[in-house]
DNA sequence: GTTCTATATTGACCCAGATCAATTCAGGCG
DNA sequence: CGCCTGAATTGATCTGGGTCAATATAGAAC
């Protein structure tokens, strides 16, 4: 049951926020692990606890972003829709990131939409009020500054893989950011969602997604189902960064 | 004489750096539109002008930026080496544009390496001096935090445009966004820089950019070498942007 | 103006990726 | 266990874009 339109689209309304999280919880998350306790308490009191079924839309393209959410559990895919048809996945996001701070900060429209892919649990942040507490708190705000800085730097990077490296190439990029495991040759993973959500996220057709999985066979890439066995890290490193020079990792 | 290796690269040294801009300068500068007259002292005493010739290198790849650099005239091209030949160019910034700010927030090195490609007057604003600054200017942490957001905007933008448009699509985009001018559905252009230049910006060989040039001559694009006339914008627009829902415009 | 050189364009060809259609597969259910 | 359904894979074919090579052109120098 994985169709997105079996749930009708969830505005947020602020009825369903009760419940505030414990300043603890602020301090969990990475972008918010410098900053300090006064304002983590601050932070809890102009936020809510929120939960959402799976197919949930958070924020609808277009529109401003009332709130600034951070994922807890679950996953939401932030997608581009060019109204002609066709929708281009920015990012899939993941338990502990962030969603539409850009929109937040900038007060502009959102660029995309924010739709859940899994049931998903997360804290929203006043967007008006997360404004006016950053002219006051200068740890708030640079932690903000520097969480803009690390997604910034993800679009670049996405940027430079659509550019010059084929289909083929960014998914072993992106299956090797999955292991995060530098020690070993060999790891054993799971897809984090659909095939076809990769895709989208990878910028292809689904087809093109599975020639993909079995061109990189050959570099010791072994699929059943989600779950993917990478043989033989360093040559898949070889094929799909070529030539990135040590420092290839995150960066700003 | 357009050749990037006629000259050496240029490493910023602060011999170098001798004359402080005006703080009323910082004034002109989007970026620092909204910030005190305070911060702008303030600012203009961490600060250097400088020049560089064409084809200076004003920070590479992979070293931390030790300065935020903001362009008066002329114009750097921001460019992501693979280290396998290959290098893509993620965005050319014009006057009153800035460069290395998430690298400069963030304290990472940067993915970018920039490169003069006319000659180039500009600010300096010191790396270290800038962050500690942050901490007791809100003022300053706001331009800066809208500022990366919009950053932010202009890669996702680009990122959905790679992800589900056409050259020539990408090439009609680019056009419309440097006539800026809505109101006729005629308008006269000069491209800013090279063509090359520009295929690498857009995410395209040179040979591909011409035919895109080609495919949009039936849409009322008129070439004459750097010159360029749009005689149907409207057309262009539909052709370029299918179905960009009015608010296409700068957003977060 | 004429010449010269770097740049841009065009053509022929090939590969990556899209599209359409046909299976095959995985996993939930009876 | 076998069925059944949505998902994934594979194949055939077509288009966009890359590559290499041959012109043509624009601008600068003369």
């Amino acid at each position: 049951m994985r169709s997105a339109d079996t749930t009708a689209p969830y505005r947020l309304s602020t009825e369903r926020w009760t419940q505030r999280p414990a300043p603890s919880v602020f301090r969990q998350i990475p972008l918010f692990r410098d900053v300090d306790d006064g304002t983590c308490t601050r932070l809890s009191a102009i936020s809510s606890m929120l939960s959402f079924p799976e197919g949930a839309t958070l924020c609808l393209q277009g529109t401003p972003a009332d709130w600034l959410l951070v994922l807890l559990e679950g996953q939401v895919a932030l997608e581009n829709a060019s109204s002609s048809g066709a929708s281009a996945v920015v990012e899939v996001v993941a338990a502990h990131g962030h969603l539409m701070m850009s929109a937040v900060l900038s007060g502009l429209p959102s660029l995309m939409s924010a739709r859940t892919v899994t049931p998903a649990r997360l804290i929203g942040i006043e967007a008006v009020s997360l404004r006016a507490m950053i002219h006051q708190d200068p740890s708030l705000a640079s932690a903000l500054l520097r969480a803009e800085a690390l997604e910034f730097g993800a679009m670049v990077r996405q940027v430079c893989e659509l550019k010059l490296r084929t289909t083929a190439q960014r998914l072993g990029g992106y299956l090797l950011g999955l292991s995060e495991d530098t020690s070993a040759n060999t790891v054993s993973l799971r897809l984090p969602f659909d095939k076809r959500l990769l895709a989208a996220r990878l910028g292809c057709r689904q087809e093109n997604l599975s020639r993909a999985f079995a061109a990189l066979r050959r570099l010791g890439v072994e699929t059943h189902g989600a779950r993917v066995i990478l043989h033989d890290i360093a040559s898949l490193r070889g094929y799909s960064l070529p030539g990135a020079d040590g420092a290839d990792v995150e960066a700003g």
